[in-house]
DNA sequence: CAGCATACTGAACAGTGTTCATCTATATGG
DNA sequence: CCATATAGATGAACACTGTTCAGTATGCTG
């Protein structure tokens, strides 16, 4: 039976709490602000008012600094797609879910970039994602299988192999998004993109629907 | 009216040619051999016995050198898709091409993969592609928009709108081989992915020719 | 109070991209 | 053929980077 922690244990244990969440918290804020190549552990230090050397008390290195970031970005996405699928209505489709996670997908892309990057490219030298790590950021996915199976199941979804559906869905959105991000496709302007990636997405309900019209630019708003 | 160059001149110019080639050669060696945080002017320099400095008399920055690298990556890319584009049957359908495509793009980007990484990713800090770097990446992406160009006025792509279909193809495509690159689906061997890659690849068929099957896991091989 | 663990620091090491004064070897003009 | 200009190469330096480590100060525990 293990002892009841003392008062000063529990002060020590908040207060490295704390610091974490600080050392973290300025690592986001750098990354968000002002790119992955400005975030160094000593900026992060600066940014707290501590030296350098004090960070390595509470992560290793960078790469685990990163990794936690990592974390933060992984589920975060996965959280914004749980709740976007978790809204869907009962009579939801197959297709009307991909199509949803979809929007969400890009959505939580667009607005956290720099994690987004952090997560689906390898822009920190020394932080490698391991297995585990990638686990993390297909949370989302789990859920995507789960509409094309159900879909498949209550027969709405004509012949398509869930497993193959779900995986090329993720492929169109994170390629596209990931094009999108890097500049390779669209303008500046977010707004002017959201028309071609409902295009995209009835490309993607296509495959739910055959008898529904490709034809438009964008089928829905 | 120029002077006509001496055989000085020549001869000088034709170091400075061979000279940065040398550069360049190491550069990508590194860069294929070791990965992107192995590449670095200084490790440049020792590997062709010049100091560092030297390097910038060829070229003026990092970045600048990194520019050279992404245009091999870029041009390759484009010139394996022109093959395959080029190499298609008279008979073959806008489906059967940006198949065809899509199986040359992952095959150059699983064979240079640190290159392609370079290009669809940003892993340099410091060199960010510009307009007229991205568009020498989209060279083969003008031959996929026409193949579905011609593809729906021949009338044997159905109601599809091209530039979406297109934009779509490569998403799924681009989408896919990162994700695998990256080691978010499939294993370890490329083998291993093949097939799911050959049933990715139905999907985006399916778009031309609605009434092929997709419950496979790949239908072809 | 003595001892000890914890938190923090400055200084250092090896690495990075980049600049610049300096040297050398070669090519050119007289 | 010699003086000079010039291109090419360099070592040393600067400002960064991640990381380690000896040393110090603080506060808890026995």
């Amino acid at each position: 039976m293990p002892d009841a922690p003392s008062p000063a244990t529990l002060r020590r244990d908040r207060n490295r709490r704390e610091m974490r969440e600080m050392i973290l918290s300025a690592a986001r804020s750098i990354l968000v602000d002002s790119g992955v190549s400005a975030l160094s552990m000593r900026a992060v230090a600066r940014d707290i008012g501590y030296s350098p050397a004090s960070l390595y008390e509470y992560f290793p290195s960078k790469s685990a600094l990163c990794r936690a970031l990592f974390f933060e970005g992984a589920s975060g996405l996965s959280g914004k797609i749980r709740t976007a699928f978790e809204s869907r209505g009962d009579s939801a489709t197959s297709g009307e879910i991909a199509r949803a996670l979809g929007i969400a997908y890009r959505e939580f892309a667009l607005d956290n970039r720099e994690l987004y990057l952090l997560v689906f490219s390898n822009p920190v030298a020394g932080f490698v994602p391991d297995e585990h790590d990638r686990e993390a950021a297909s949370g989302g996915y789990d859920l995507l299988l789960e509409a094309m199976r159900s879909g498949v199941q209550s027969g709405n979804m004509r012949d398509l192999n869930p497993d193959i559906a779900a995986l090329a869905s993720w492929s169109v959105v994170h390629g596209f998004v990931m094009l999108e991000i890097l500049g390779f496709v669209g303008g500046d302007e977010r707004e002017q993109n959201d028309g071609i990636f409902n295009a995209l997405l009835d490309h993607v309900a296509f495959w739910h629907h055959p008898h529904s019209d490709l034809s438009a630019p964008s089928s829905r708003q």
